[in-house]
RNA sequence: GGUGUGGUAGUUCAGUUGGUUAGAAUACCUGCCUGUCACGCAGGGGGUCGCGGGUUCGAGUCCCGUCCAUACCGCCA
């Protein structure tokens, strides 16, 4: 028998019953004639305790032991004369009258604790390892029990999951494609993924109803820290439904995972449109955390001879509370911070409404105190506050300005993570214009359907309209998105041609789907979220990478297995497949 | 593809203006220690300063190139 119990479980009620323990060797503490072994599993830690005096041949083996080594452990629980309160079997200890070493180990290259000694390179390189420390198994817990409640709170409302394909076609729209040479049709590839999309459409025309499915999608773009080549969504589409339904369910959802996974009751989703967001955070995901809304001050800075804002369709502050305190330096690294190309911004003004109530700008020059004043109003100001101001091209600039406001909310520590903000970003545009081509793309997705009050405008003024879109984001960060899509093919049709799609393209690419909406498509509409966002979000984490088991590093390695890696000549053969360039 | 930051002991890091034998903590090994739980005390081993080239009497330190890691921009319908 390996055990009777779990490591995490023993507490002053088990007291002299006989029990057998099974875990690594996480520390040991040799005293002299005494030595204590926390013994470690998953579950928790528990002290063994071996006597030089009561037992010297198991005390001479208890001492041979190392780090990571894995034993069983027969004894009896008693209580400790010294007790340890930061352990949950903290008044217990096994009295040990037997020990069996399982396997040896290796001194691990970081130590196994909350606060590791290890870098993230050399925790990735032994993933392993890094997953025996209690606070990345505590991530995966969480998720766990994220798609767990997902599944029963989907489920009890007649959601029914579905797996769909892993092997399907490439399309050139979106993200680039993952692709996977086929041998039995050589000169030909299938894609992985980039999501369900299609298939749950089809789904909903199968008469489905209620779709989910927790699944790995694949994008073969650059990471970032909240962005891996394969990651989960939580995928979901519905028939009968409009933009209403959708949104309720989900918020629905979100607000049962905030309570049964952390105990918070989130208020009802605010919803703002994306023109608004835009206008009043300069991003599609805005933070509400704190307020530092974008203000237009446009026409308060007419007609003063600077020309900078003169000749700027735009002008917008930020109003940054109690900063006022700023000293010269901290503006500089500002004006710094906002001319970086990431940020690209050409200058910053700022205006001081110093604790006097004088203010104080870097353009005085140009505006009077009374010009200034009215500033301060529009932006409600009080004394003591900071005001920001960029000008310029009015989306860039409010991006620009928008980016300024998450740096103040951080240097001002007003990104609180045990503080969530949800919200609906609703209205997106349908389309969205490549100024280097002269074309339009689906914004969301070419199956997106347009607000039904604005599709006269598909022929007019294509850029003005709305879709039925939705994205829903948690301080700052989009978790998921989705639209009601069109279930009619000569909407679809319509679409496909404002999209630049020839009829014999969009045939040959979705020609499936458009006969299939010949056939009796309800209408319907869908929403994915982003798992490991979520996820990290609850936690807090800084990466998404803390909440997968074996993530890819920022080039896209797995540094633990070492893939990708190359292939054979046979196999390159059998694929048909030869490489121009081959690595050496 | 671009910008920034970093690469020194098993690990995390320090290393001043270019100057003697490259340090600390921790981990590891040995010894001592009977109530520890970040145990303590004494001692010990451990270095291709990412790699290549250059400047110099002399390079961990300066210059050039390169590789790797990382954050961001582009990209991500």
């Amino acid at each position: 028998m390996y055990r009777t119990n779990t490591c995490g479980e023993l507490n002053l009620s088990n007291v002299d019953e006989k029990i057998v323990l099974s875990g690594w060797v996480h520390k040991m503490r040799k005293m002299g004639g005494m030595t204590f072994i926390d013994l470690r599993d998953r579950y928790g830690i528990t002290q063994l305790s071996f006597d030089q005096e009561v037992n010297p041949e198991l005390y001479t083996q208890a001492n041979k032991l190392g780090r990571e080594w894995v034993v069983t452990v027969y004894g009896v629980v008693k209580e400790r004369s010294s007790k340890n309160a930061h352990l949950t079997t903290g008044e217990i200890e096994i009295i040990a009258s037997k020990l069996d070493v399982l396997n040896e180990s290796k001194t691990p290259p970081f130590t196994i604790e909350t606060n590791t000694d290890g870098g993230d390179d050399l925790r990735m390189k032994y993933r392993y390892l890094d997953l025996r420390r209690a606070s990345v198994r505590k991530n995966l817990e969480l998720r766990h029990k994220m798609t767990f409640e997902t599944r029963r709170y989907l489920d009890n409302l007649h959601f029914m999951e579905v797996e769909t394909p892993v092997l399907i076609g490439s399309t050139p729209e979106g993200a680039r494609d993952f692709v996977v040479p086929s041998r039995m049709n050589q000169g030909e590839f299938y894609a992985l993924p980039q999501s369900p999309q299609l298939f749950k459409q089809l789904l909903m025309v199968s008469g489905f109803d209620r779709y989910f499915q927790i699944v790995k999608c694949f994008r073969d773009e650059d990471l970032r820290a909240d962005r891996q080549p394969e990651f989960t969504q939580i995928d979901c589409e519905m028939s009968f439904v409009e933009q209403e339904d959708i949104l309720n369910t989900f918020e629905g959802l979100t607000k049962h995972l905030f309570k049964t996974l952390k105990g918070i009751e989130v208020p009802d989703f605010p919803r703002i449109s994306y023109a608004d967001a835009m206008r009043y955070y300069g991003s599609d995901k805005p933070d509400i955390r704190f307020e530092m809304k974008l203000v237009e001050i446009k026409d308060l800075t007419v007609d003063r001879n600077f020309i900078v804002f003169d000749s700027a369709p735009y002008v917008g502050a930020i109003c940054v509370k109690n900063a006022a305190i700023y000293t010269r330096k901290q503006l500089d690294e500002l004006i710094n911070f906002v001319k970086r190309p990431q940020v690209g911004a050409k200058g910053l003004i700022y205006l001081r409404y110093n604790e006097d109530g004088s203010l104080k700008s870097s353009v005085d020059k140009f505006y009077s105190e009374a010009d200034l004043k009215l500033w301060a109003e529009r932006c409600n100001a009080k004394p003591g506050d900071l005001i920001l101001v960029l000008a310029g091209e009015t989306e860039s600039t409010q991006e620009q300005l928008s980016d300024l406001r998450l740096e103040m909310a951080s240097q001002l520590n007003l990104k609180d993570k045990n503080d969530y903000k949800c919200l609906w970003v609703v209205d997106f545009p349908l389309l969205e214009k490549d100024k280097e081509l002269d074309r339009f793309f689906a914004k969301h997705h070419p199956f997106t359907s347009p607000k039904p009050e604005d599709i006269h405008l598909l022929d007019i003024n294509p850029a003005a309209v709305r879709a039925n879109a939705y994205d829903m984001v948690i301080n700052g960060v989009e978790v998921g998105g989705g639209s009601i899509r069109i279930h009619d093919s000569e909407m679809q049709n319509k679409i496909f041609t404002v999209l630049g799609f020839t009829a014999e393209r969009a045939q040959e690419q979705f020609g499936f789907l458009m006969d299939a909406f010949q056939y009796g498509a309800p209408p319907h509409g869908g929403i994915a979220f982003g798992l490991d966002r979520l996820v990290s979000l609850f936690i807090g984490l800084d990466s998404i990478r803390d909440c997968i088991a074996f993530p890819k590093n920022n080039s896209g390695r797995d540094v633990m297995i070492d893939a990708p890696s190359t292939i054979e000549k046979e196999q390159l053969d059998e694929l048909g497949l030869t490489l121009i360039k081959p690595k050496e």
